[in-house]
This record gives C-alpha cells, sequence and structure tokens, in this order.
RNA sequence: GGCGGAAUAGCUCAGUUGGCUAGAGCAUACGGUUCAUACCCGUAGUGUCGAGAGUUCAAAUCUCCCUUCCGCUACCA
C-alpha cells in the first residue's frame, strides 16, 4: 500500500463473505450476507477505495459425499450443480464480487496441501487420534496432550484408547499471542459483545486442539504426505481467503496478495465467529502472516422469530422473492431490516409493509411526482432561475448532511442506519413540496421563476439521493437516474449542491418504480403457489433432507460386543427437573423388582410430568455417573434428528418393567 | 452452573461522558393538500423508562438486589 498522504492511488480494500457450503440451495438468510457484503463494497468503492470483493463456496466433506451419492451423482458433479446455482442467486442479487472461489479450484487445493505439510514439517500439527482418549468416570475426551502420566487429568484413571487416527493443530501454543492481539485491537471482534464471548469461553480457559483431517471419507483434500487422510473443514475452507488472492507457502506470492492481504473485513454469520477469530489467526500466525484486520460476525435473518430451516417448512428463497418484489426491493428489505446485532425479521407481510411504506410511497412516488411537475408545467425542461427561499437552504443542508452521516454510519458497518440517513433526503424532500406548493405556484405567472427553481432544486436533490442509494439499490438508483437524465455522482461531487445542469429534459413517460402491493393479494399467491410446488418440494427437500439421516460409521463389533450390553424395558415412575441444569431431568426408573435413578438431558424436549408413566428402553448395566452433582445409574435411549430433537424409544406393544431387548 | 447482554409508546427500536417538558419509524385518530402510485404534509397522543432500594441538587442513564428474556459455554450415560 502507498503510504504517501498525497499519493492519487487508490488504497486498497479486500472484503469476504464465508464461502457458502455447497449441500443445497441458500435461503435468503444465507443470500443476506452476500448482499451485505456488496452494499459495502460498492460503498467502499464509492470511497475511493480500490476493492476487492471474494465470496464463494466451501464444496468438501462427508455430508456432501452422503448427498452425492443420494442423488446419484459424483461429488464433483454434485457440488458443480450446486455451486452454479448459489452464482446464479448471487448474481441473481446482482452482487458485484471480483471472485468467486471454490474449494474444489485446483491452485487452492494444491495450496492448503502445501500449508498442511508446512505446519505439520514446523510441528505445529502432530498425529493424534480423534475421539481420542476416553476417561469414562469423567465422561470426558482428551488429547494425548492434554493427558497427566498417560492418564485422566482430572482424576488420574485409566483412559480407553481411540478410534480414529487424526492429524491435530497445536492451538494453545498460539494462543498467549492472540489474546494479546485481541486486546490490542479492541476493534478486530465486532460486534464487540462477541470478543468476550470468545475469550471467557474458550481463550480465558485454554484451547483445545483441532481436529484437521479425517479418514471416514474421502471427499475432501488429500493430506500429500498420508493420503488416507483427507483435510477436515476449517484448514480448507479458512485458507480460502489468501488461497483466492496467490498466496504461496514458498513467500512467491500472487500480485493481488501483496496487494489486498491482510484483508480489512471478513464478514461472517454469528455462528461461525469463533473458527473465524480464533482458529483462522492462529493458522495464520502459525504461516507467520498477518492477521485480517476486522471481523464482523452479523445476526441472522429469522422468519416469525425462528431461525430458518428446512424442516421448520419456513424457508424463503431469494429468487422468490424477487419474482415477488424486484431485486432491489428485496435487497432494501434485508439490509433495512437487518440492524447491527439484533437478529433481523422477514416475512411476507413485512415484506409488503417495507415495499409500500418506503419504496412505493416515500421514494417511488416522490421521484414520479415530480417527473410529472416538470412535464406537466415546463415540458420536461428543469432549469434553475436562482429563485430561492428560505425552505431551500434546510433541503439542501438535510440532504447534504445525510449523504456525510450515512458515509458514518458505513465506516462503523451500520448499514441499515445509513439506508436511513438516505431516506431521510427522500422524506425531506416530499415536505418541501408540501411547503413549497407547486401547484398553487403554477396558478400565478408571476412565480414561474420560482416554481422552476423548486423543481430544480428537487431534481438536484433527486439526484444526490439517486447516487447515494447506488450501493444498496443500484438498479433504483440507475432508474431514477436516467428519468432525471441525471449522471451518476460521486461522494465528492455529493458534497456540492447544485450539479445538475440547467436546461436538462427528464423523462416523459415516468415509470412506476416500485408499485404498491395488497398484502392479502400477495399472501394469497403465496399459498396457491405453495400448494402447487408442495409436492415438489416434499419430494425433493424433505424426504431426502428430513426423513433421513447418516452418520458417521462406527466400526463393526462382535456380538460378544453386543451381549455384554444389557437393556431392559424401564418405567418412569417419578421424573423432576434437575436444579442446577438447563437441560437435565432425573427420573426413576422400575426395572423389574429394582428402582434405578437415571439422569438425562431431555428437559426441552419432555416435562417432568409427561416423563411419568412412560415405558422406556434403559441401559442397565452401565457404569453410574455423576451428571450436575447427581448419580445417574443407567441412561434412557432416545432418537435423535439433524437438529439435535430426541424422541425416546417405547416398546411398540405394551411389556412389562423389566423386559429384556434383545 | 459459568461468562456476557437486554428489559423504554400498541409494534420495532434510538437515547453519547447522569442535566432543559423522554425521542424516531410503523400502526391508530383527527386535520390540511391535490402535483403524484388513494399519495404526501401536519397535529394528537397515552409511557409507573421491568420491580424495589440507594448515591446525587438532578437517574432511563451510576451502585445494590430481585424478576423475566436472549447470546455464548458446560452438563447430554
Amino acid at each position: 500500500m502507498c503510504q504517501d498522504q498525497n499519493c492519487k492511488c487508490k488504497k486498497p480494500y479486500y472484503i469476504t463473505t464465508a464461502i457458502a457450503y455447497t449441500s443445497g440451495k441458500p435461503h435468503i438468510g444465507n443470500t443476506y450476507e452476500i448482499v451485505l457484503a456488496d452494499s459495502i463494497a460498492r460503498f467502499k468503492r464509492e470511497q475511493g477505495y480500490d476493492v476487492r470483493f471474494q465470496t464463494g463456496t466451501d464444496e468438501h466433506g462427508q455430508k456432501i459425499e452422503l448427498k452425492a451419492q443420494e442423488a446419484g451423482v459424483t461429488p464433483q458433479e454434485f457440488v458443480d450443480g450446486v455451486a452454479s446455482q448459489i452464482r446464479g442467486i448471487w448474481d441473481l442479487m446482482n452482487t458485484s464480487y471480483d471472485k468467486f472461489i471454490r474449494t474444489t479450484d485446483k491452485d487452492h487445493e494444491e495450496t492448503v496441501q502445501k500449508i498442511f505439510k508446512k505446519l505439520y514439517d514446523q510441528g505445529d500439527i502432530y498425529k493424534g487420534y480423534y475421539e481420542g482418549l476416553y476417561c469414562t468416570p469423567c465422561e470426558s475426551f482428551f488429547t494425548e496432550s492434554q493427558l497427566v502420566d498417560g492418564k485422566c487429568p482430572d482424576c488420574g484413571r485409566e483412559v480407553q484408547p481411540a478410534r480414529e487416527e487424526a492429524y491435530f493443530f497445536k492451538m494453545s501454543k498460539y494462543a498467549d499471542r492472540l489474546i494479546e492481539h485481541i486486546n490490542t485491537h479492541p476493534e478486530f471482534i465486532q460486534p464487540v459483545a462477541r470478543k468476550n464471548e470468545m475469550m471467557n469461553n474458550f481463550l480465558l480457559p485454554g484451547l483445545q486442539d483441532l481436529c484437521v483431517s479425517r479418514t471416514s471419507f474421502t471427499w475432501g483434500i488429500p493430506v500429500s504426505f498420508d493420503p488416507k487422510h483427507v483435510t477436515y473443514v476449517w484448514l480448507d475452507a479458512l485458507t480460502n481467503y489468501i488461497t483466492g488472492l496467490g498466496y504461496d507457502c514458498d513467500g512467491n506470492h500472487g500480485e493481488l496478495y501483496n496487494k489486498y492481504w491482510p484483508a480489512d473485513l471478513h464478514l461472517i454469520g454469528k455462528d461461525i465467529i469463533r473458527f473465524h477469530t480464533i482458529y483462522w489467526p492462529i493458522f495464520l500466525m502459525a504461516l507467520d502472516v498477518p492477521l485480517p484486520k476486522q471481523v464482523f460476525g452479523h445476526p441472522w435473518l429469522l422468519q416469525s422469530g425462528e431461525k430458518m430451516g428446512k424442516s421448520k417448512g419456513n424457508v424463503l428463497y431469494a429468487d422468490t422473492l424477487v419474482e415477488m418484489f424486484g431485486v432491489d426491493a428485496v435487497r432494501y428489505f434485508v439490509l433495512h431490516e437487518m440492524p447491527f446485532d439484533n437478529d433481523g425479521v422477514i416475512s411476507w407481510e413485512l415484506m409488503v409493509e417495507r415495499l409500500n411504506s418506503d419504496l412505493a410511497n416515500i421514494l417511488g412516488n416522490l421521484v414520479n411526482r415530480t417527473v410529472s411537475m416538470s412535464n406537466k408545467y415546463f415540458g420536461g425542461e428543469v432549469q434553475n432561475r436562482g429563485v430561492g427561499s428560505a425552505e431551500d437552504e434546510d433541503l439542501k443542508a438535510v440532504t447534504l448532511a445525510a449523504v456525510k452521516k450515512a458515509e458514518a454510519k458505513m465506516d462503523e458497518l451500520r448499514v441499515a442506519d445509513a439506508i436511513s440517513e438516505i431516506f431521510n433526503i427522500f422524506r425531506r424532500c416530499n415536505k418541501y413540496i408540501d411547503e413549497t406548493m407547486p401547484w398553487a405556484l403554477a396558478k400565478e405567472e408571476a412565480k414561474k421563476d420560482r416554481l422552476a427553481t423548486v423543481l430544480y432544486n428537487l431534481v438536484e436533490v433527486l439526484a444526490i439521493g439517486a447516487s447515494v442509494l447506488e450501493s444498496f439499490m443500484p438498479e433504483t438508483s440507475a432508474k431514477i437516474l436516467a428519468q432525471l437524465n441525471a449522471s451518476k455522482r460521486t461522494l465528492e461531487e455529493m458534497e456540492e449542491f447544485g450539479r445538475y445542469p440547467s436546461g436538462t429534459r427528464v423523462t416523459d413517460k415516468p415509470e412506476i418504480l416500485f408499485a404498491r402491493m395488497d398484502v392479502n393479494k400477495v399472501l394469497e399467491q403465496v399459498a396457491g403457489q405453495k400448494q402447487e410446488e408442495g409436492g415438489d418440494i416434499k419430494e425433493e427437500d424433505d424426504v431426502q433432507e428430513e426423513n433421513v439421516i447418516d452418520i458417521e460409521a462406527k466400526p463393526e463389533i462382535t456380538y460378544d460386543d453386543f451381549a455384554r450390553l444389557q437393556f431392559q424395558v424401564g418405567e418412569i415412575i417419578a421424573c423432576e427437573a434437575v436444579a442446577k441444569s438447563r437441560k437435565l431431568l432425573c427420573s426413576q426408573v422400575k426395572i423389574g423388582s429394582q428402582v434405578k435413578q437415571i439422569v438425562s438431558g431431555i428437559k426441552a424436549y419432555y416435562s417432568p410430568e409427561e416423563m411419568v408413566g412412560k415405558k422406556v428402553m434403559v441401559v442397565v448395566n452401565l457404569k453410574p455417573a455423576k451428571l450436575a452433582g447427581i448419580l445417574s445409574e443407567g441412561m434412557l435411549l432416545c432418537a435423535e434428528d439433524a437438529e439435535g430433537n430426541l424422541s425416546l424409544m417405547v416398546p411398540e406393544k405394551a411389556m412389562p418393567a423389566g423386559a429384556e431387548i434383545c
């Protein structure tokens, strides 16, 4: 970067989104991120930065391997399809990314292999065991490094050996440096509240080593020196931010890397903050690469207060919304509705409300009435005849100030607030029209010049407003400017009032920018579509997505192994919540003539009252353990779905308490 | 259980280091206007600022305690 303050060369600005996982079509909540990043990228360009904006797809992993198998295609064919679908949605949303990286790109894969090898060679990655060492009484897994004299660090007893060989990254080695960095760079983690969570939950208690390879599936980047291992998610995915710029382990970096790294902003969802503010910086430290300047974990877009999910049947897709409302209306909605550190809510009703009140009434109608008046009174010619008045000054002041305020908000990444500032311009215009009453001026020939000036002022303000709107609603911005026959302003040009050339003609056929919509009609239409597509959705999404679950396969066992387990039917005769726990219920379970006390983590799914009387499946001969200080002498068996919802296993026909399950 | 955050108008929220009659948007009611997409402008609001106590000339703001909600995390035999 050029250090000279007066230098004309542009400062670089590198912004990234998280890469989208190619397991399926992204919903509007996923799409929000790219739109948010796009508005920031566009605005930075306005501010004169040399912006590089990278997004892309994360395409490896077991889930994709399985999905491809279900679909009867190769994993590569599968991800090719989904990646192009994702890219299609990003394009539909009119996002201006410079690079769409895929983790299956050859150069990415090669660099990841080199990075893995380098970290291994310098001792940051070591071979160990996944699910490694298990201490039964303490109910804990440990890595080798955590053991004391080869025994459980908590109780000193023997631990069981692991099942799967894996490579691990020594996180703790860099923890102090990272703590120091986070403390000295308060802007690094945004919003700041997240900083404490990372510190208190992970850094200060001590970091666990991170598993960075797997042998249980093959759809991933092979470890070059031990090919039965593939790189496991984070070392593969996070590195896209540098491989996409041409990072090279041996220092022969591409031009882009030298220019743009370190990144100015990683924009990610709040669910992956930990990986971006702990693991990623530590990987970079190990590679001796500077850290990104800022990580912003944005909130989520929820529908009717719930996180979106296919199983909840409340998924909204960007293309469905765009079809109904148009690209810019959707962009406006997601940007406007997402504050800064609170989740936003989206629904059809809210979409319509925003569309009508903000886009159609305040903005669209304003442009329309302004253009219409110009045509009606002056045949479309806009002239500044210089007959000013007191109310003009406030209009100008509000407009110019709003641009500045929007810029300040953008510097803090408060995009929703920035948009509100811009809309204040349009609100002020409507008020100005009321103050000046052009229709009244038109009735008196003597006031014709004043009328012309009023209309000129309006057109000028609209030209500024439309220009500053470009980062958020590029299509609308262009449409307004076209109707006014005005050119787009740079931010610098927005500091000055009166650039619109006097005598310019506006269009004689003003186009409706946003048509008002009727909520009920929209809801009817949606309901109709749902019914129409109902069958398809069920087949494609629900069945494959929800009615089948694949989990990681465990090693084969012998009948003798199985025979060591004792399962019996138990009757729950009493049950109460464990006071000191959020998830635990403590049940008294009658098994034959004895009664066992069993603690289970199912409070979220069953109330103590409904537990009583149930006949359930119990593992009887499990070694007793203490949970939250309470003795538990067995285990109630449950089925668990992909979201972690639990369902107790009960006998299909009536069975006495104590009946053996075999 | 640990750490952190939040509670303000019917709804969504703003309120910087304690300081003038506590604000904005939406929704509601009434009034104005007619250039425009039945639009726009104005007025009116109601608020025990979650409960209680304390510090202060002064508390939505600071302290303590309580209640409720949320986030991260642990427990999930």
